[in-house]
DNA sequence: TTTACTTGCGAGTCCCTTAC
DNA sequence: GTAAGGGACTCGCAAGTAAA
């Protein structure tokens, strides 16, 4: 399966109409004919179209499950939409758009979520729509005026947001790894922010699944790979599968160097490196 | 001064929970 | 059963800021 380009977004459109969703619910009815962004220079004529959201949230969910399904399954786990873990502050209302977990269920404990991913995707690129079930790419994302995905700020936040709050949940979260998938660059505001999220562990990456958003210059990777843009599926596999592999740990302070100091003599007794890092971890937990 | 970009707010919609 | 309330979703708008 190829990842998420033009093609992927007609399918959407074209799903949505077979599947009875109006024209008017899909696009804007504009003088020149139905759009699925207001072309720059073009009027909205008052519209802001809003009946698109859930149907293309609930498409960009499905798709991101279709694209992990092999790689989790070369994996040995499963991928899931919707999951629910209570300890992670994950609702029935506020779930995870995706995880890879050891079993097929929605519902989860902490230790078999190996995986979790926060879905920030939209229709992209701009298409016209002529009857009956015509869709044609007219242009890229900075040919219209919508602001699609991860390069909108409040996306960016709200991502963030949902992140923190599954960190903040308890110690059940610190070994699961986090990653905001989306298909669209993301602003150079965000160049240094989300490579210290990387390196902070807040987020273990915010990863576009689109190899070609636009013909001209866009942001492609950050310098410390915060921000990645997926190029294939290789390389989607090896990023999942070493964030997988890794047992990692999430940790977090703001204390005295007098009292780090203590917490680093005290781990520092214990034999081997692995029993350092966990006494190391319990201490800094207190 | 004009133009371009960035940012936070809130609208419309869907869906779930709760109360009666 | 059903109405009300509220959370989450996406994206246009307008105000603020930076660049030309």
């Amino acid at each position: 399966m190829k990842l998420w380009n033009n093609k992927t977004e007609i399918q959407f459109f074209i799903e949505a109409l077979k599947n009875f969703a109006s024209p008017e619910q899909l696009f804007y009815n504009l003088q020149d004919g139905y759009f699925a962004y207001v072309p720059k220079g073009s009027n909205a004529e008052g519209q802001t179209l809003q009946s698109r959201n859930s149907l293309i949230g609930q498409y960009t969910e499905k798709w991101s499950k279709t694209i992990f399904e092999p790689i989790a399954k070369e994996l040995g786990l499963y991928a899931v939409n919707s999951v629910v873990c209570e300890e992670l502050g994950l609702t029935r209302q506020s779930s995870a758009d995706l995880a890879l977990c050891t079993t097929d269920h929605t519902n989860q404990k902490p230790e078999n979520i190996k995986l979790l991913f926060e879905i920030k995707m939209s229709v992209v690129s701009n298409y016209k729509f002529t009857q009956p079930n015509k869709v044609e790419f007219i242009g890229d994302y900075k040919q219209h005026k919508g602001n699609p995905a991860l390069l909108r700020s409040d996306s960016m936040l709200k991502a963030i947001g949902k992140s923190i709050n599954i960190r903040v949940s308890g110690i059940a979260s610190t070994k699961i790894p986090v990653v905001v998938l989306g298909n669209s660059p993301i602003t150079e505001s965000y160049i240094k922010k989300v490579d210290f999220l990387k390196t902070s562990g807040v987020i273990q990456g915010f990863w576009s699944l689109n190899p070609n958003p636009t013909n001209s210059d866009y942001v492609k990777n950050t310098p410390k790979l915060g921000f990645q843009t997926i190029l294939n599926n290789k390389q989607l596999l090896n990023n999942s599968k070493e964030l997988v592999t890794n047992d990692m740990n999430y940790f977090s302070s703001m204390i005295s160097k007098l009292k780090l100091g203590e917490i680093i003599r005290i781990s520092s007794q214990e034999t081997t490196d692995i029993a350092k890092a966990e006494k190391f971890l319990t201490l800094i937990r207190n």
